[in-house]
DNA sequence: CATGAATGAGCGTTCATTCAT
DNA sequence: GATGAATGAACGCTCATTCAT
C-alpha cells in the first residue's frame, strides 16, 4: 500500500545548504517530475524517484519529508511559471490596446501549461490536495495578480467587485487552460483565440447593471 | 499501494436482476459516495465501502469489476446531474431574454454541484481518469448541449468557430465553478453573478474581428 | 487463496438415480474437463464450471461435495480407460508372440493418454493428489493388472519378485508415457518403438542373477 | 484465490550484494522448503513463509518476484542434485561392469530423492509448471547425461535412436523412482533391484530389429 | 430440486519509511 | 552524510461454499 496518510510536515526537511546538496535535490526532482509523468501518482514511487535520480532512498528522504512532498515541489515550480506569466503582463502599459494586454497574459499561461502536459495531467487530476498552506500563499499572489491585470483594465468599477471579478476570471482561464491541456490541445490556434475573446468580452463589459 | 492502473474493464460487471440485487447495488453505490466523499481516493478502500454498505466485500465485487468502478458509478451520477441542468436551458425560449437563459444554466449547473462538495473534490482532484471511453459519451453529449446553447443565443455567426466556443464556454463555466467548489464558495450570490456576466459578455460579444 | 481445506468426503455427495440427474452429471464433469484442460487447476473455478455446463453452482453442489471431487472423476474417467487398455492384453494368449502383447498394451495405454493430452497434463501435474482411498483401489488392480501381464510372460521366476516387477513395470511405461504426453510428443512413432523394446527387454531378461 | 497464473519473470528479482542478504535468501529458500513439504501447495503461503524464515514478506519480495519462483529455486536445488548423481557416472570407465554403472547411476538418482520426500510429492504433484524457460535448460542437461550414459554402453547403435533412448531411459527411471518417492518406498532394495534389471536389460538388448 | 445472490476468510503483493552499517 | 536492506501494515480481489427464495 502507498499513500499511507500523509503528516502534513514542511514540504522541504531542510534547506540544502551546500553546492552539492542543491544539486542531489534538483536531480531528485527533476527525476520526481519524470517518474509522476511517465507513470502517474499511483505508481509514483519513491524507491523508482531514489533510483532514476541514482541516489539512494536514504538520500531521497534526506530532503524530502515524504512522496508528497516532492509531488508539491513539482506543483510549485509549475505555479512559479504561471506566475511569471501573470507578473509579465499586469504593468498598466498605456501604449498598448486591452487586446495586446490579455493576448500576452493568455500566451504566458499557455506557454506555462505547454512544458510538459502529461506531467500536468497527472498534477491536476490524480495528486491530492495537501499542503494547503503552502498552496494558498501561492493561490492569494496568483489572484492578486489577475485583480492587479483587471484594475489596469479601461473601464473603471467599484473594488468590491474586483476581488470577485479576479476569482472568475482566473477559473474561467484555467478551466479553459486546463482542459485543453488534459486533451493536448493547447496549442490549437482557434482555442487561444476564443480565450481571448472571452477575457476581453469580459473585461470590457463588465460594469454591467 | 492499489490503485495500480486497473485495466478499464466494464463499469458493471452485471446487471443486477432480482429486487433484491438493485437494492444491493443502489446501498453499495451510496456507501461509496460516503466513504469517498469522507476518507478521498486514496484511503477509499473496497472493504470500507462493503462495511459501510453493510454487504460483504465479495457482493461487492460480484457487481463492479475493481475499485474504480465505483468511483466512476459516481461520477456518472454527477455528471447525469449536470447533463439536465444543461437541458433545462437548451431549448429556445423566444420570451426570455439571454440574461434570464444564462442565469438559469448557470443556477443548473451550481446546484448539481451543490449536492456533495466533499465528494466533487475528490472526484475532481484525486480520482485517476481512466474508463476513458465511458467519460467521452458524456463529453460529447456535454458539449453539443453547450454548443446548442450558443447556437441559441442572439448573434450569428460561423458554425466553425462554434465548436471550439462551446468547448471554451463549458471549460470556463466549470473552472468557474468547480474552483468554487473546492474552496466551498459555490453559494456566494457576487460569484453568481460575475460568472454570469462573464457568459453573457462572451455570448454578446463572440463575433470578434 | 482458494483451495480450501478439502474435507475429505466420498466423491459423489449421491448417486444420481434417475436419468435427469445423470444427464446432468455427465454435463458437470465434461465441462468441468473442459474447464481445468483451458485453464489449469489454479483458474478451475466451480462457479465456471457450472456456467459452462449451464447449471447453477448449487446444482453442482448438489452432485459434488467439492471442487477436488470434480477433478478426482476425471482422474477415475481417465484411469478407467488404461484399465481398459490393460486388461486387453492380460489374458494369456499363446499363439502371439511376446511383442505383439507387449505392442498391444503400449498402444492401449498410449490411446488412453491421447485423447486430451493438455488435460492430463493438468491432472498429472497440477491436481493435488486427495481421495487416496478411492485412488488406491485404482492403483491395487493397475498393478494386479501388470503382474498379470508379467505372469504370461515366458520366463519364470519367483512370485516374490513378481509383485515389485509389476511396480516398477507399471512405473515405468507410466513414466514414459507421462513425460510424453506432457510434451505433447506421444505420437512419436520412435518413441513407441523404444517403449516396446524396453518393455520386452526387461520382461526377457528378467531371470537375472 | 491467488495462484493466478503468474507471470514467468526472473526467478531472482536480485541478486544479494552483501552478506547479511545471502544468508537472508538461503534463510528463506529453507523456510520455503519446510513449508512447501509441510503444508502443500495450496497453503503454502508468502507470509507463512517469511514468519517461518523470521523476516518480512517485504524482504522475501526483495529477492522473489513472486510464490512460484520460490518453489522454482527449491526444483532448481532439487534438478541440481540429480545432476551430480548423473554427472557421477557418465565418464565412460572400462574398468568397471555395466551393472557397476548402472548401479552407481540409480544409487545416485534415488540418493538425490531420499532427502524430503514430502517435499519431492509436492514439487511433483503440486507445484504448477512455469518457468518453463529455465526448467528446459535443466531438461537438455539432463538428457545429454542419459545419452552420454547409453553411448557409454557396450553395444554400438545408431545414435538417431540414441536421442529416443536417452529420453525413455531418463523417463522410466524418473517414473520409477517417483513413484516411489511418492509412496515412501524408495529405500525397499528390491525395487532398486529391479530397477537395474530394467536398465541393465535395456541397455543390453537396444539393438533390436 | 434448482437457482444464484451473498458470504468472508484469506492470499499475494506493494511501497512509504526507517535505521544499522 | 549516504546507503539500501529490512519492515509490515494495508489493500484489492477471488472463489469455494451456503442457503433463502
Amino acid at each position: 500500500m502507498a499513500t499511507r496518510i500523509p503528516p502534513p510536515r514542511r514540504t522541504m526537511r531542510k534547506a540544502p545548504r551546500q553546492q552539492r546538496s542543491r544539486v542531489t535535490v534538483d536531480t531528485i526532482v527533476e527525476a520526481a517530475a519524470r517518474v509522476l509523468a511517465e507513470r502517474g501518482w499511483a505508481r509514483f514511487t519513491t524507491n523508482e524517484v531514489a533510483l532514476v535520480a541514482g541516489v539512494s532512498v536514504g538520500s531521497l528522504y534526506q530532503y524530502f519529508p515524504n512522496k508528497l512532498s516532492l509531488a508539491e515541489v513539482i506543483r510549485h515550480r509549475h505555479l512559479d511559471a504561471v506566475l511569471m506569466a501573470l507578473g509579465a503582463s499586469d504593468r498598466r502599459d498605456e501604449t498598448t490596446t486591452l487586446e495586446n494586454r490579455v493576448a500576452r497574459l493568455i500566451d504566458g499561461v499557455i506557454a506555462a501549461h505547454s512544458v510538459n502536459q502529461k506531467l500536468h495531467r497527472v498534477l491536476l487530476d490524480e495528486v491530492p490536495f495537501a499542503a494547503r498552506s503552502d498552496h494558498d500563499r501561492f493561490e492569494i499572489e496568483y489572484l492578486r495578480r489577475y485583480q492587479a491585470f483587471i484594475a489596469a483594465s479601461p473601464d473603471k468599477h467599484d473594488s468590491a467587485r474586483a476581488e470577485v471579478a479576479g476569482r472568475v476570471l482566473a477559473a474561467a482561464v484555467e478551466g479553459v487552460v486546463h482542459t485543453a491541456a488534459r486533451r493536448g490541445e493547447l496549442d490549437t490556434p482557434a482555442l487561444k483565440a476564443e480565450l481571448n475573446s472571452l477575457v476581453c468580452a469580459y473585461l470590457r463589459r463588465r460594469p454591467r447593471r
